[in-house]
DNA sequence: CTAAAAGCTAGAGCCGCCTCTAGGTCAAGT
DNA sequence: ACTTGACCTAGAGGCGGCTCTAGCTTTTAG
């Protein structure tokens, strides 16, 4: 099936995952790796595609936060070949929900950015033509204080319309 | 405009923001609140709501990843108040790439899972009737080797309709 | 043949972000 | 009066995840 396996040194797996090498050598120590890389004479390591791919695929699940003691916990999975696919299934649907969570955090903080965002455009742009007495010093505030904290706080919630920007962020939204 | 900036107690404000009062204290040293809480008689501290708004601002942010030296940057901008906006407003702009790029890695993770689960769903399913033999071993395989590892390695490409399940998790895809 | 480059191991160090400990003060309830 | 519990400070400790150092060997290019 894989008809090179081409024999790839530390070095070339580093370029080629964008890992150092003392990270690989640390995952390595760490079992992140599907089997104990292969060694040359002369102790050096001898990876192949195979395990760049591996390697590739670890670097997506850390990339998205899964820690190393799960993806430790996979590959043990993994190389312990059938029988534990519930198992890994499970551990998979794990870290799902975090990654999903993790996108609930990220979305609940755009919300909050963008909001922010459009309150200093307002500042800026006017400060530069009409001295911003128009737009008032409630914008600045806003910063300190919370106004919308409250609506934002309440943005993780599921119901309320998530697609009709809740706070414009062109003009100045409403008091507070 | 506030009306009543009820004193809160170090504890309480824990409750209320989910922080641990060991980090209520930890964030005060770091800069991370608007002005330096105030004291009581005692020394005790006391915090306003408008503090728990502003921290609650912060938690947003810092779910989002957003360091600690950058939060404090910015707390000291708006406690600078005028003036600044244009340096808020990169700052906010900076953060806000950095969670659309969390994003990114997030869905690309997602893509890895889902495949992965629809393929162990599908052994499990099986396994459980007909003894597997029609699933075969490319499933397991998949997960040492890459076979989409690839596909999903080109996901974060811009490019490549989204939406499309690129690689329908229900049943097994295509061969690889 | 030699020098530079790349690899090796073991282990120390570092950074970010908390988290906890020790040893004390203060305020309220019984 | 005394205990309980929330609070205080300063500073140590811990954890995850790398990252680097020292000192050595092997490979490779000139």
């Amino acid at each position: 099936m894989v008809d090179e396996p081409a024999e790839l040194s530390i070095g070339q797996v580093a370029e080629r995952t964008g890992l150092s090498v003392h990270t690989l050598r640390f995952y390595e120590r760490e079992g992140i790796l599907a089997q104990p890389v292969r060694r040359a004479a002369g102790g050096r390591r001898v990876y192949t595609e195979h395990d760049v791919d591996w390697l590739t695929v670890c670097t997506i699940l850390r990339g998205a936060g899964m820690p190393l003691p799960d993806i430790r916990r996979y590959t043990e999975l993994v190389q312990a070949g059938d029988g534990n696919e519930p198992e890994r299934l499970d551990l998979l649907r794990r870290h799902e929900q975090r990654v999903l969570d993790q996108r609930q955090q990220l979305d609940r903080c755009l919300d909050l950015i963008k909001f922010k965002i459009g309150v200093y455009e307002d500042i800026v742009e006017v400060a530069g033509t009409c001295s911003r007495s128009d737009v008032d010093l409630r914008a600045e505030r806003d910063d300190a204080i919370p106004g919308q904290v409250e609506v934002l706080a309440g943005v993780g919630g599921d119901a309320r319309g998530r697609d009709e920007p809740a706070l414009a962020p062109g003009r100045h939204p409403r008091g507070l």
